[in-house]
DNA sequence: GACGGCCTGTGAGCCGCGCCACAGCGCCCG
DNA sequence: CGGGCGCTGTGGCGCGGCTCACAGGCCGTC
């Protein structure tokens, strides 16, 4: 009775996934009765840089950050993955090690597919291939996009421009502007940017001070766009 | 009489290369006739950040460096690609505009193969397609790991990993040690690392002294790979 | 209620490195 | 041959932002 359940869930979930929803029905079912789902309480490590990557994971609750560590213990957050995305392909596609660690940043349920069952449904469906190929390619047009930002940019850009990627992922539209729906510690807005907590924390008065964000219930809220964008053009 | 030798060249060129030595004699025939060959001076530009990118280029002479330019005026150079190697296929892929600039750094001939030539064999041949899969992979893994670097590491260490990289990829041994065949201004080397000329060249020389590398007419020698290696994992 | 852990807020100091300035050098071009 | 241009070689200044240090607030746990 629960298996039948949670069978039906499955397919559901990967129905509504943007990458295997052109499935025929039968080839996705099969796919659902073999993905196995995982529970990974708030804080755990889902997989660690240098692991085996033979799978690939679908967000099914929670929230997911991608990051690595420096040699001296600073983190840097690749990526923060929503409900409803996917992360942990590429290992899967060139068969090499894990290059970043995945940590569970809420109480977060995984849909896990692996390697041996998830190849036979790309070769035999080119459509797929070309899907994944244009995910492929965003990814790498955003990690250049990162790279650009911390080279040519100063913090305040670099952390104007990173909130309003966050809006864009996150933002929920309210009475006083844009809200992320996220809760970050300073610690980890600091580890998205590449700038120390101390500087998060003075810039984040600064805009509100300023009029530019205000704080709601530990979430920040875009007031004024306009003024965010300006101080990310200026390159000074 | 001249097109016979030069469709017979490109025969060769495309049979030479990793990606589309697998297809079948008269398809690669095909797509040989349809290429074309184009021509570029020293310090070319051969495509724009933001044009239109329907077509991927193959270096069968001469070298290109990949490279985008800030607001005021700085440049970051993402990778050189060699003689045999490709470069602008993203755009090609995905159908968006060029993400970054293509300069010839030499005298440099390229095969331009069309995305329309190009998609119906990909379709077709879905080995093909993990090939290019596995090219964006590794293009991914090495852009992430040049984010690490310049977020986690000190000008020396990023400047030391960056001339180890360039060993990999230009090194030919020596009696002296490893020397990397390409010839780079101070200037390009910082762009390379994203550090300043001035400091690339204080590195230089202060490396020179204590016998890491070695400068041959205008060609960067590494002497002591080893050393090379500890300034590298040294994270102060 | 006491304690410890994780968070925010803020000031002081320091330092790596970018920027500026200038000098000397090889090379191309008129 | 002379002048300009792009490269290398160095010294000094300045500053952005990291580090350190500390104070106070908000939990959850014993």
């Amino acid at each position: 009775m629960t298996a039948i359940r949670i069978n039906f869930d499955k397919d559901l979930v990967l129905a509504g996934h943007f990458l295997l929803k052109h499935l025929e029905r039968e080839e996705r079912h099969r796919l659902a009765t073999a993905a196995r789902l995982s529970h990974h309480p708030r804080g755990a490590m889902i997989f660690q840089k240098g692991d085996p990557g033979d799978s690939m994971m679908a967000v099914i609750r929670g929230r997911v950050k991608i990051c690595c560590h420096s040699m001296d213990g600073k983190e840097l957050v690749l990526s923060i993955i929503n409900k409803g995305g996917l992360f942990g392909e590429i290992a899967l596609l060139d068969g090499e090690p894990r290059t970043a660690d995945a940590v569970a940043l809420e109480e977060t349920d995984l849909l896990v597919l692996d390697r041996s069952q998830l190849m036979p449904v790309l070769t035999a469906r080119p459509d797929l291939a070309f899907r994944i190929i244009s995910v492929l390619c965003k990814r790498l047009r955003q990690t250049s996009e990162h790279l650009e930002d911390t080279l040519f940019l100063e913090a305040p850009s670099r952390f104007a421009r990173a909130l309003k990627r966050l809006g864009e992922a996150f933002g929920r539209p309210g009475p006083e502007g844009l809200r992320l729906d996220i809760k970050l510690s300073q610690q980890q807005l600091g580890c998205l940017v590449g700038v120390s907590r101390e500087s998060v924390n003075k810039l984040l008065n600064e805009w509100q001070r300023a009029g530019v964000i205000a704080m709601d219930a530990g979430c920040i809220v875009i007031r004024d766009a306009q003024a965010l964008d300006e101080i990310a053009e200026s390159c000074d």
